[in-house]
DNA sequence: CGCTAATCTAGAACAAGTTCCAGTGTTGAT
DNA sequence: ATCAACACTGGAACTTGTTCTAGATTAGCG
């Protein structure tokens, strides 16, 4: 029935194992081009931020007409947290391969944060329209925002040593974890329109990353 | 030299006593067509949330021109988050005549807070214009931000009982109140697109309260 | 190969935020 | 009372996100 397989309205945050169930395959072609938007995205982003992405000229960028554009992501919003996915992805890995070596779990994850914190200072007008897209989404985006969130949440949880499936976190600790991605997501915002410095940034992150110590020792 | 006074881009809280300095004072039409205004933004925001906040429809509904409208507020985001320190500025007063008699200033501070949830609750359309346009906010914005930021510091301060100006909080603590700060906006937004219950958000609430047990204990 | 259904393209059209302008009304000062 | 300066009005115009349409392409299938 389909030609091109159907809709590429679809999640596929680019992790390279896994098949995203769900999700209908797409045409080498349409890979590219999903893609291709997306590195434009990523691209204009860096530029100027938020309102740097524009449509028009991701289509442009991307080589595709505008109306293929919205066909892959239905909102500017859509493509910016699909953007968000995808570089969060990249991030995971990039952790992952040094996980820092300090003793309590809440002092590494709130290093683990610091570096993620970093690494987006290095693009801070990417993060910005990642960041913006994300808070601003309303209930359309809510799944693909849900996503972003549990990759977050990974992330966090990786740091605290909770890789193990058999150790599965507590009603507290993932109550920790959401408290802890809240003020991550809020201190960035925060940073990123220039009312909070860095130095502030770091103190309130490692400040909510006692929380961990804390569900640690009465669980 | 100015006619009805000077520019009235002004901040302005609404607080009733305290002369707003820096603000040049506006005529009593002025005043008038500006109390006309944010009571269109809330009364739309009401109805249909930040989409219906519409420029057009708001210079109607308060019977301003609309270049008169980008005077007074320059921007959708700027009415938006003017009308923000209005809504606050009254539900502090209202949160100050029953402060709560709970024990411990965390406690207390977690009441005061999903006390405020309540009352946002009643409009959600309302408290969503007004969080998104928040988080939204760029940099041009930031002075604006800033008040809200202080009114809701004053707020969950005044909870922790740190009314006497002689008792200043602690670094520890402002960075506790930050982090509870970003919670709380975080959390609104994620209770707000139907992300989190409201039963996971007053867990969170709680859950980053306990921060200020924290800092009370080692200062 | 030829058919069919779906996708993709190019571009017009629409919606809402924002800007601009010419004319009118108000205000404070002389 | 008059004047200059500013504020307000009404409306057009511009920008960018989003939608729509007609026609060209592509993919899967007999």
């Amino acid at each position: 029935m389909t030609a091109e397989a159907s809709t590429p309205t679809g999640t596929g945050t680019g992790s390279p194992r896994g098949v995203t169930p769900g999700t209908p395959p797409l045409t080498e072609r349409q890979e590219a081009r999903r893609r291709r938007i997306l590195h434009a995205s990523a691209q204009l982003a860096s530029r100027g931020g938020f309102e740097a992405v524009q449509m028009r000229e991701v289509a442009e960028a991307a080589e595709v007409a505008l109306g293929t554009l919205y066909r892959y992501f239905p909102s500017k919003i859509h493509l910016l947290v699909a953007t968000m996915q995808d570089q969060l992805s990249h991030l995971h890995t990039t952790l992952r391969k040094r996980p820092p070596a300090t003793s309590s779990p809440s002092e590494r994850v709130a290093e683990t944060l610091m570096r993620a914190f970093r690494a987006l200072q290095r693009e801070p007008n990417l993060a910005d329209a990642m960041v913006r897209a994300l808070t601003f989404a309303d209930r359309s985006v809510s799944p693909e925002v849900d996503t972003v969130s549990r990759q977050t949440t990974a992330i966090i949880l990786d740091a605290m040593g909770l890789t193990a499936p058999a150790d599965r976190p507590t009603p507290e600790q993932l109550s920790a974890v959401r408290v802890i991605e809240h003020t991550w997501h809020s201190a960035l915002i925060t940073w990123l329109s220039g009312r909070a410095s860095i130095a502030q940034v770091k103190i309130d992150i490692e400040t909510v990353c006692r929380l961990i110590d804390l569900t640690a020792e009465e669980g």
